[in-house]
DNA sequence: CGCCAGGTTGATTTCGCTCAAGCAATGTGG
DNA sequence: CCACATTGCTTGAGCGAAATCAACCTGGCG
C-alpha cells in the first residue's frame, strides 16, 4: 500500500484500462498516460480541486469517494454529484475551456490519479472514439441535470428523497427479488439534504414521516425498504 | 418565402456553413448534409418533437423561436431552454442513444431543418473537429445546468428572476454605456415562470415589487431597467 | 357580442426554513 | 479516567416565501 499524502507512479492499471470513457485508449496512449499521471491518497474532507481553480487536467478515482460541490453565498452548500471509483473528475471544465465550477472534496479516503491536460486534450483530439465516449458522458449527464432541475422545481421534498433513495439503490444497494432492498447510504443526513437543496432539519422530518409509515427503516447509514413500489409511488403517482 | 407546413429543400445555405457547431463541416460533408435536409415553416404552439419520442435526427433552427420543456404530473411545466436561430436541437438525446427527454415546442414562427441521424452520427464519428464542437457545447450547458440547480434551491425567487433578466439581457437585450440596458422577453410571463419553476402569480408579484422600487420598467415584453447593477446586486450579494 | 387566453391582485394555506434546544458518539487534554 | 468540546443528528416552535384558490381585468377574435 502507498504511503498517505505521497505522490506515486505507476498505478494507472487494469482499472483505468476498463474505465467507461479509457477503454477506448491505444495500448500506447495507455502507456503515455501511465508515463504521466501522479497518484495520490486523500482522506476525508481532503479538496481535489477548488471552485474558480484554472482546470489543468483530470482526475482519475481509483477508490474512494468524491463529492462535487457548489458553495452558496452563506454557507449553504449544494452536492452536486457523487464519484465512485473507475470515474473521471473535471473533464467538464476541460473540454468547456472554463474554469472548475464546482469544488471536488474527498467523502471516502482512497486513490486519485491526475492526468495534466497537455497529455489528455490530444488524445481526445485525435481519437474519435474517445471523444464519443465522453460525448456519451456529457450528454448523458445533461439530460440527468435537466432533469434534476425540473424534479427540483415539480416535486416535494417527499417525493425528491424518495427518488434519490432510488438512484443510490442502484449504485450503493442491493436488492431482493419481492422488491425489498438494502442500502448503504454513501453519504450523511447532511449531504443527502445537500444533494436535494433543502436543509438537514428537513431530511430528518422526511425520514421520521417514512420510518412512522413502515414504508422504510434507518439505522445510522443502513436502510431497508420493505416494497421499493412505495417509494417509486412517490414520484410517479 | 416558403409556404407554411411545406417541406422545402435546399435551405441550408452560409447560416448553417457559420452555425457554432457545423463550421467544422467540409463542403462534401455540407452538401451531404443540404441534401438529405427536410426543411419546414412551424406556426406558435406546434411541437418539433415530444418526451419519449425516439430520437431520429438533429433540427437546425434557420429562423424563429423554440422552447424546450419538461411536462410535470399535474399540468405543471417548466422550460429548461430557449432555442435561437442557428442552434442545433436535440443533439442531446442523439449522442447519448436516448429518447427525447424534453419536448421541443415553436415560441415563434421559424423555418426548422431537420437532418436525420444516419447522415449526422457518420459526421461527428469521423471528423473530430465537428464531434470537439459538440462536446464543449454539451459540457458548457451541463455547467449552466448545474449552475442552474444550485441557484434554484440556494437563492430567493426575487434573485434568480433579476439573474435571469440578466441571461436575457446578453440574447434579446441592448445595453446603453451607463448600465441602463432595454430587453425585449421572448416569452410570455408564464414562460419566465416556466423557466423559473414558479407560479405565474409569483412572477407577477416580484415583477410588481421591482416595479414599485424602480428597478425595472416593465410594458408587456418590453423591459427597461435604469441600472443593471441594481439587478445583479440581487443576486451577487 | 360572448368567449377565451394571458395577466394581475387578494386571501389563505402549506411546505420547508430559521432558530433553538437537546442527545449520542467521538475525541482531547488535564 | 473524567470533564468538556465537537460533530452529526433529531425534535420542537414559529416564521416566511411561494403555492393555491379565486376573482377580476384586458385585449383579441370568431
Amino acid at each position: 500500500m502507498v504511503n498517505r499524502r505521497q505522490p506515486v507512479s505507476n498505478c494507472i492499471n487494469s482499472q483505468f484500462r476498463n474505465a467507461a470513457e479509457w477503454c477506448a485508449l491505444s495500448d500506447v496512449d495507455l502507456k503515455a498516460v501511465e508515463a504521466v499521471a501522479i497518484c495520490r491518497e486523500y482522506d476525508v474532507g481532503d479538496v481535489i480541486f477548488n471552485e474558480n481553480d484554472p482546470c489543468r487536467g483530470v482526475y482519475f478515482v481509483t477508490s474512494g469517494l468524491v463529492g462535487i460541490r457548489k458553495a452558496g453565498l452563506e454557507g449553504d452548500s449544494t452536492l452536486l454529484k457523487i464519484a465512485y471509483p473507475n470515474e473521471t473528475l473535471g473533464y467538464r471544465p476541460l473540454l468547456a475551456g472554463q474554469c472548475h465550477r464546482a469544488t471536488a472534496e474527498i467523502l471516502k479516503p482512497g486513490l486519485i490519479c491526475f492526468i495534466n491536460s497537455a497529455t489528455v486534450l490530444p488524445m481526445i483530439e485525435h481519437n474519435p472514439a474517445l471523444g464519443l465516449n465522453f460525448l456519451q458522458r456529457a450528454t448523458r449527464e445533461l439530460g440527468d441535470a435537466e432533469e434534476r432541475f425540473h424534479k427540483t422545481v415539480t416535486l416535494t421534498l417527499r417525493a425528491r428523497f424518495a427518488h434519490l433513495l432510488m438512484l443510490l439503490k442502484d449504485r450503493c444497494g442491493h436488492s431482493s427479488d419481492n422488491g425489498k432492498f438494502i442500502l448503504e447510504l454513501p453519504v450523511s443526513r447532511g449531504d443527502l439534504a445537500a444533494m436535494l437543496g433543502v436543509r438537514r432539519e428537513s431530511v430528518s422530518r422526511v425520514i421520521h414521516e417514512l420510518e412512522q409509515e413502515g414504508v422504510t427503516h434507518f439505522t445510522d447509514r443502513h436502510v431497508e425498504v420493505a416494497n421499493a413500489d412505495h417509494l417509486i409511488d412517490e414520484f410517479r403517482a
